[in-house]
DNA sequence: CGCCTTCGGTGATGATGTCACCGACAGGCG
DNA sequence: CGCCTGTCGGTGACATCATCACCGAAGGCG
């Protein structure tokens, strides 16, 4: 239940942000002057092939799932991102005046900071340390595709499906997710996801419930991790 | 056979690039006197994960092949830059002072203008123009990011390589390749290639010879191609 | 309770990756 | 020429994964 947060002071939330923190203080004015908060709720796309993006997002609270929808129709889950980062490979698009490839929907109720093209393109023309914020983006973004593509190659299904579920159980236990949903999330088939989760079962590292998925032996999960990852 | 080139007139190299044929005369200028025209042979390894990136390169001549070094030791070709493209995705890693993820390598005889990273940030900070064609350059290859990536998940491997062989044949009608390096290519293994090759010999569509591929019933590749494609 | 939707389980089959091995070819050299 | 050697390509066996078809179980709801 999202409760209603209190409308944060107007420039506090750039300090979310590692690589902000150091902008001099006539940029951060310039910033917050020319940022929105919006906020989303779950469920909503934020970003979609075919609509022209004008303004880049910084996420302050929630999660927003990045994909693709492929020819076929299918959908390929590209990366995930968190409170404290930007969509920032919208700003290519957004820039060059292209279109998305991508489409990115809120997992979470979503408070983001907008930042219209206009202002984005004169931050990075005048402050080195904004330029540097997003590239620095950028390159993680990249590395991150660049491990996608490495795992969905290399990896088998079992390993892969072992460090997501460590991923997106956190600190807690427990993961709220259907088999088919994490079969989206792996690029493969929802079979394939209850037949390797009831081989995990069988070696006493999860148990299974409906829509969730408990971890009770996460050593065993994270030596099958490590044993390939290295 | 690389006929030794005359040097190119200090400027006219930059109207190869379609983005930037529109730049100011005063960047212009700057941009001719900061980069620096490299030649390298075939074979050369242009950049590579733990050399920092300290210029931008833009390619006059030759073709360069950027593939991942995956932690397992194994190659996935990730895409080629052309003559007229940039190595772009290097500039977010140039910029944000972090090691490439990457590997570039020259196919052939290559013939580039280096920006140093300085010049680079420099032109970013003043000219539109040159801002756009870098944010262009990299909403291009982003794409092909997950083109590629749309590609490995759902595409059939026979589609796959009558799309590459196609590519790689241009107008020529011959492929010189092993089927081992179209194997690294398509990120799997030479006995798919061998065997998806032997099919196609049998429709009709390619003749085999050690190292080449001849295309001698195009149509057929391309329907096959367009019968997934779209 | 009875119906319906969603979720998960299972077997069969085809495509692909992996491994092991072998024969064919090209180039260098006595 | 004949041999050696490294590269290239072909092949069978097997493991993994994607796909299809189908079904039973769990939970929501009237």
């Amino acid at each position: 239940m999202p409760a209603p947060l209190p409308a944060p002071a107007a420039t506090d939330w750039i300090d979310r942000f590692e690589g902000l923190a150091r902008l001099p203080a006539e940029i951060r004015a310039d910033l917050t002057a020319g940022a929105e908060i919006v906020d989303m709720p779950a469920g909503v796309t934020v970003f979609a092939p075919g609509q022209a993006a004008d303004r880049l997002l910084l996420l302050l609270e929630g999660t927003v799932r990045v994909q693709q929808t492929s020819e076929t129709g299918r959908e390929i889950f590209l990366y995930r991102v968190h409170a404290g980062e930007s969509c920032v490979l919208t700003t290519a698009c957004m820039l060059a005046f292209e279109d998305h490839a991508a489409t990115g929907i809120a997992e979470t109720p979503v408070r983001a900071a907008a930042i219209p093209r206009a202002i984005f393109d004169d931050l990075v023309a005048r402050s080195p340390v904004f330029r540097q914020f997003v590239f620095a983006a950028y390159s993680r973004r990249i590395t991150d595709l660049f491990t996608l593509i490495d795992d969905i190659v290399f990896q088998k299904m079992d390993v892969r499906l072992a460090a997501r579920l460590l991923e997106l159980a956190g600190e807690g236990e427990e993961v709220r997710a259907t088999h088919a949903t994490l079969g989206a999330e792996l690029g493969t088939a929802r079979e394939v996801i209850s037949r390797t989760l009831a081989e995990f079962q069988r070696r006493g590292w999860v148990e299974l419930g409906r829509g969730a998925v408990r971890l009770v032996g996460r050593a065993g999960l994270e030596r099958l991790v490590r044993s390939a990852g290295a």
